[in-house]
DNA sequence: AACGGAACCTGAAAGC
DNA sequence: TGCTTTCAGGTTCCGT
């Protein structure tokens, strides 16, 4: 379930592997993930392509072809891209395969919530066009973070909107507003309203994504809901374990349908 | 307009 | 052991 760490270590990858290359073959078989076109003309904007970017927005990807095509990739909650070599048969849940001259590179999305949309000349994806400023790519302040922040809505629910800020989800959300020591129930207002808050977020965000993408760097990311994978969140996922801080056990409440994680004594209201 | 809840899918873990 | 329920890092749609 990728969030902007994970899918921007899917961008890299892809650049690796991608970039520049012409693709030789292309596998696309119907499902609900692709989207704008059908298989057969997704297929003929791609084949004997030339990868020409690779570029990230939030949780978007955006492959780049020579001429104006381009491709979107969404991950939803269990997407992603993996390299192969050419002789590997289909992998399990794969729903898309692009060949190079030298690799095979794999969607695979057993939950099928990702999207693959083409764009044959070029035109603007809604989705994408309407994502707020993207902290790693465009760099957040406190000013920046406060002008965004507004309304009786939470905290926690409003740095998931992708239309404030583009990326976060129910993960990087949790772990900011801990780093921040920042109650996930206030309102989006109020803290907008504290500027001492507001800068500590500010940081957070950036801290919570940078050690996220460090400690998950690498050519296949496994995440924490996969069997054997292990948890390297501060609160996430850690309902009644000790706060790595002030070690009170951590509470799980629901948000807008959503897990948050938090510790009761550290993140004030 | 805003908000909760369900839907879209599959699989693993927990509960009984 | 085996069946049932719950939950999962996302987005979208529908009804109140």
């Amino acid at each position: 379930m990728p969030e902007l760490p994970e899918v921007e270590i899917a961008t890299r990858n892809l650049r690796d592997w991608l970039s520049g290359e012409r693709l030789e073959r292309v596998d696309l078989p119907a499902s609900r993930i692709l989207r704008g076109a059908s298989p057969d003309e997704l297929s003929a904007l791609l084949k004997g392509r030339r990868v020409a970017a690779i570029e990230r927005r939030g949780k978007w990807i955006r492959i780049r072809l020579d001429g104006d095509g381009l491709l979107y990739s969404h991950l939803g909650m269990t997407g992603k891209w993996v390299r192969r070599d050419r002789k590997d048969p289909a992998q399990r849940y794969e729903r898309a395969r692009l060949d190079t001259r030298s690799s095979s590179v794999r969607y695979l999305d057993p939950r099928l919530f990702g999207r693959l949309v083409a764009a044959p000349r070029g035109e603007p994806l809604d989705a994408w066009e309407a994502l707020g400023p993207d902290p790693l790519a465009d760099g957040l302040d406190a000013r920046k973070l406060a002008a965004r922040l507004s309304g009786r809505r939470s905290i926690k629910e409003a740095l998931m909107d992708q239309s404030v800020l583009a990326g976060l989800g129910n993960i990087q959300a949790a772990e900011a507003l801990w780093r921040a020591r920042i109650h996930p129930q206030l309102t989006a207002e109020r803290v907008a309203r504290d500027p001492a808050r507001v800068r500590a977020l500010a940081r957070a965000i950036h801290d919570s994504i940078g050690y996220t993408i460090a400690g998950e760097l690498g050519p296949e990311i496994t995440y924490v809901e996969e069997p054997g994978a292990d948890n390297p969140f501060r609160v996430y996922g850690k309902a009644g374990q000790p706060c790595p801080r002030c070690k009170r056990p951590l509470v799980r409440i629901v948000q807008g349908g959503r897990s948050t994680f938090y510790c009761r004594r550290c993140q004030k209201r």
